[in-house]
DNA sequence: ATATTATTGAAATTGATTTTCATTTTCGGA
DNA sequence: TCCGAAAATGAAAATCAATTTCAATAATAT
């Protein structure tokens, strides 16, 4: 796992791109376990430690690395993008969003379950599409909202 | 299928609210086959047979649609919402998400191949959600755009 | 230490969507 | 059939998440 200390530098510098402080600091936040956090959460969550950041930093930082790869990003409907450090260990794994408070829960990894490779093997070939990726998610009510 | 001259009157008036003209050219508009529309296509659609309709009509249809759970709305990431009518027969078919050049595509429904109420009974004894939806996405390169 | 240039922060701008408000339309009741 | 209450409309105004612009700052190779 990725955090304090590991080479975001040489990471940047491999993509042509400079280190710099803002970029090191929205990592830090990114892989401290901040989960589904709109742009403007990850930057109240900087602003912290880094007070001078500028909001518009951590929108650029952020397409940045969802471009790379390196952080994952997803909309679920209410008006602004989340995003998520992309984890290796946690790869593919589906959200459960509940349709009245918003919240969003990550649920394990489903391949144990749904023969994903298997599906994407036969959509690949039916559709003529090269399927590099999924997402699954469910909708319902959290325990706190069904029993309202 | 609900189609022309299906009585969305009753529909409506089932739900306390009237029924108008801009409402039946949205509807007819989406049970043609529109697909994956955003709002401004299908303003832009109805306007061609109903010239008088305004983009504010057409947000707020759709808006009370999806919330009686007649049309989906969907997020794929592009800045603007998609809508298509919940037509019962496709009820929780996958998408499949070109990554390149925005193209969306129905995939049929999945239930065959997945389990997915197996899925949902454990996710919602394990979390405590009462989960009444969900929605499986694919990306990657269409047939075009993966021979660039 | 210096120069080049990538990057930054904040103001300005954009675009999808929502709110406001005067006007129009719907439809139940007489 | 007509009327009135109020739902619904269209378009201007407003909102908000996100992007662009630009002067200033920071990174880094030499």
């Amino acid at each position: 796992m990725r955090g304090p200390g590991f080479g975001w530098g040489r990471m940047f510098r491999g993509w042509g791109r400079r280190m710099t402080v803002p970029r090191r600091e929205i990592l830090e936040v990114l892989t401290s376990g901040a989960k589904h956090f709109s742009a403007e959460e990850i930057y109240l969550e900087v602003r912290r430690k880094y007070p001078g950041i500028g909001l518009t930093t951590v929108y650029r930082t952020l397409e940045i690395l969802v471009q790379a790869g390196v952080v994952s990003k997803f909309n679920f409907g209410d008006g602004r993008a989340r995003y998520e450090f992309a984890d290796t260990d946690k790869k593919n794994h589906c959200h459960v969003i509940c349709s009245n408070c918003g919240r969003i829960i990550d649920c394990e990894n489903l391949s144990g379950e749904v023969d994903f490779e298997g599906v994407i093997r036969k959509l690949s070939k039916k559709l003529g599409f090269k399927i590099n990726g999924y997402h699954l998610r469910f909708y319902g009510l959290c325990e706190e909202c069904k029993n309202k």
